[in-house]
DNA sequence: CACAAACTTCACGTACACGTAAAGTTCCTG
DNA sequence: CAGGAACTTTACGTGTACGTGAAGTTTGTG
């Protein structure tokens, strides 16, 4: 191959990927992500995987708000699944195979299990904030038309009927 | 009215609602809830609007995920809608009426569209999860036809049928 | 009414998720 | 190859969300 993988620094990185440079290194530090490379005197260095999975993590973080605890176990699952994707290529076993694919199974199952708890109960909240809307968006429409209606009518009008 | 109200001390509560007292007196520091009233001496006593206001804090701060400052403001608005209500129907201006339901439609909106990203997010996540379910199973499928199918038949055996 | 349980107010301790300053090393550019 | 920018590790600081005593007060029960 002529392509050279274009490593990066860290601060690099954490520019494009909108992190700062401490937050990377804490990461690391917490076991998200493993060192990558080093340069031939100890500066970190970051191929696109490591990119990506920097955008993984601040996307779980920021978009999600999981705390780096669940950013671990859900990072752990996601490398376990990949392991295991790779493993089922290279065995011939079809009982091995099947053996890893329910091993996968079992962790997107967890994974869903958790992403489906936490949108239900946000899902509660927001029915309950529509219902709220609804009522309160209905008396706003009442409002308006009694005041566009006989609301300038001080002098004894005949009261307009409310649409529902 | 003959019907004391049962006031209840801190760790009573705490137990009911599944906080402990350290937590409310912290709640309570930062805001989130108001003395509630104070025994001669000065024990801090709770009634049942107190009970439900922690269990709605608790249900934020665990089942939702809401930091206290999520939980601050949601707070705010929640009880402001509440005040409103009640001046709504105390004035009878039919404009005051309408300026109030307007604010309280805002503010609802607000609320609705911080559940709505979060969801939507989640959302994306879980459509993630789910398409690799969906790869996950199928090959599991394939896999066990091809063991319970021509697999055992080494020996020329019958496939036998899989319960789902 | 004695006394333990439960409460009160400080006040310091802790885990998380970094920020920030310090002091030295490496890298790139002119 | 000189020098400054970018990086390194080390280490202490910060805000959040509480936990955990300590020391004194209040309250319910024998």
């Amino acid at each position: 191959m002529l392509e050279e993988a274009p490593l990066r620094r860290i601060q690099d990185v954490a520019d494009e990927v909108g992190l700062t440079a401490r937050a990377i290194r804490y990461y690391e530090e917490m076991g998200l992500l493993t060192p990558a490379a080093r340069s031939g005197g100890s500066h970190r260095l970051y191929d696109e995987s490591d990119v990506e999975r920097l955008q993984a993590i601040r996307g779980l973080r920021d978009d999600a708000g999981f705390s780096v605890g669940d950013i671990t176990r859900l990072l752990e699952d996601s490398d376990h699944l990949a392991r295991s994707r790779a493993a089922f290529h290279e065995t011939q076993s079809r009982s091995e195979r099947l053996r890893i694919a329910r091993d996968g199974l079992g962790r997107v199952d967890r994974r869903i299990g958790l992403l489906d708890e936490k949108i239900e109960r946000l899902q509660v909240m927001l029915a309950d904030a529509s219902a709220r809307r609804t009522r309160i968006a209905g008396k706003i429409d009442r409002l308006e038309a009694e005041l566009s209606g006989p609301g300038a009518a001080t002098a004894g009008r005949a009261p307009a009927e409310v649409p529902a």
